[in-house]
DNA sequence: TCGATCTCTGAAAAGGTTTACAAGAGTGTA
DNA sequence: TACACTCTTGTAAACCTTTTCAGAGATCGA
């Protein structure tokens, strides 16, 4: 029912070669005749039927976009940028959701490799050996995580957290406690990893507790080993697990920031949504997306795969809100925690 | 470079036909022979090429999700059971924002339609005549909304706002406040009809507030709107407005529930996050994913075009937490707010 | 035994686009 | 004038599958 490209070219009165270079490749014909064209194309709402040009060129036109949890707010963010910005390419974006589990995540990227040009993982939880050996195609965008050899996009963790920990000493705070995340995380290594240097660097300690699972329960449940490590300050590894410490803390009595402050990481909505308002190191996840999808754009031209697989890190802040303040001399609720 | 039917054909010892026969409708093709064709199309990895199979069939077997707004935790959920049903069925799932503009969802509907057999459109800001108006191709089903001849998924807002009601007034509160939705929203209209309809009932007074946009932020300003009305319970659009009421009578001092008790709709995982947890109605939102998808693949099949549309309607339940108890008999902090 | 009916299979068309190849026109050079 | 270009356009093949149509063989009833 659609015009198809034979209904233009018979309106502009030239061959469908003629109308399918007009569209695709507008260098090669001349200026006049293309005018003729376009013309008629508005005039009969022509627009390409994607399944047959998939069919000859290869291509879909779409991207997949893999999370580990489509529920984590992180990527609802990631996945605003990138449906934007995929929008902007005339690409369509698949979604799908990992369910924090490699072997799942590993059959849909399979699954969804017939149909995509490219897929934008994100926090992958595969093996890095896994990750390397997956086939060339679909081509491969990772979000926070480094593999050699595949382009990857990730946030300044290290820098980030360091911005906390600094944010935290100036404060008065000598003692600090890492609710850290999935051993498989990438994220969270990075995480501990500019913890541990920028703690030194300070000459505070660190303990740490986990790994959890990177959900507001696991937050929760951590708040009572946080508070029995004696330290005034805790990060946790995401916003969601630091809002878990926060409402158990809000349980025991436990007042924030004046007996405990508590920093997250992210920055995601939520965060400024609970009381008290929460500090964490803010991600620029919008961007993050747009710029795995733009990545990846550019690893689909023709001639990317000589171009080596570039690594692009994006700069983190920190947000002060009302979860921090200077450690108290002495905290008053003791006798309420161990009852 | 992968198998395609030929090579299948060849290696079983039969026609391209036959081996689409036995992959398509099995029933057509002695068991035998088609038994030969799986074993072929498994050794060789055969998948049908997506893009040749929809130029002639006009199907894409792709199936999309509109919403308001991405950021929304409630579409989240939906997004997550649409998803796993349209896997299920070998259906991939393209989202997209439609930013809470009527115009872009128009224009959504229409860049998308091209690229899937039919589309979910959640809480649509359409104006109905928009709706109706709008081509056959593609199937829509519409969630949370209803327009007659267009096969639909509501939740049970007005029973479920008439539980909580009841719970309030079992309690004891006899002023309730209610902090609207958008006026588009056929939600918000549905809740307010059943809050009259049992206000009424349980002979409460009601007074509405807004409407406002379903965000925290509105949440917020609304709170100081609630407290002048002097109701003692309030009940907000969604659970991100209770949420941003909460956070704005933390930071006025008023205490939650002894002074004023809050109640959401919807029971996003964020509600069970704050402090205190918020009571709230429960909407049974990635079964409604799931089963909008499921309307949508049945409205898919051959002939569906005859049978009336369907509407469904989910129920709610009222999910007691610890933001609703039995009004004080006086405000203590009134001298702090208006300080 | 003959014809009718049913079951299974194959040949070939069709679906809409891109692109390799060829051809024609025009331009500049020897 | 002949030649080698470039520029523009058209013809036709190719992409891979589904589906129509027809044919072959088997079964069944008369």
């Amino acid at each position: 029912m659609p015009a198809s490209i034979h209904a233009v070219a018979a309106r502009a009165g030239v061959s469908v070669a003629t109308v399918s270079r007009s569209l695709t490749a507008p260098r090669t014909v001349r200026e006049n005749t293309r005018a003729r064209v376009l013309v008629a194309a508005a005039e009969l709402g022509y627009e390409p039927n994607r399944a047959a040009r998939g069919l000859i060129t290869g291509r879909t036109g779409n991207i997949g976009v893999i999370a580990p949890d489509l529920g984590n707010p992180y990527f609802h963010a990631v996945l605003k940028g990138a449906q934007a910005r995929a929008r902007e390419a005339d690409y369509a974006v698949f979604v799908a959701d990992g369910q924090e589990d490699a072997g799942e995540e590993e059959a849909l990227i399979r699954a969804m490799g017939k149909q995509v040009d490219g897929i934008v993982l994100c926090s992958s939880r595969l093996a890095p050996d896994t990750l390397a050996r997956l086939d060339p195609t679909p081509t491969l965008v990772l979000l926070n995580r480094r593999v050699p050899g595949r382009p990857s996009v990730v946030v300044d963790s290290a820098g980030g957290i360091c911005l906390a920990v600094r944010h935290l000493a100036e404060l008065g705070h000598v003692r600090c406690a890492f609710v850290a995340g999935p051993r498989r995380s990438w994220s969270n290594r990075e995480r501990l990893r500019g913890l541990r240097a920028c703690t030194r660097a300070v000459g505070a300690e660190l303990v740490t507790i986990g790994p959890v699972a990177p959900q507001f329960t696991s937050g929760a449940a951590a708040a009572d080993r946080v508070l029995e490590t004696g330290a005034t300050a805790v990060l946790a590894y995401n916003d969601l697990v630091a809002v878990g410490v926060l409402s158990r803390l809000a349980e025991l009595g436990v007042r924030v920031p004046d007996e405990l402050s508590v920093v997250g990481f992210d920055d995601i909505p939520l965060a400024a949504m609970v009381t008290p308002p929460l500090t964490t190191v803010a991600a620029p996840t919008e961007l993050a997306g747009r710029v795995a999808v733009e990545a990846l754009l550019d690893r689909l031209q023709d001639g990317a795969a000589q171009r080596p697989a570039a690594v692009q890190r994006l700069p983190t802040t920190l947000v002060v809100r009302s979860s921090t303040a200077a450690p108290a001399l002495t905290r008053t609720t003791t006798a309420l925690r161990s009852a």
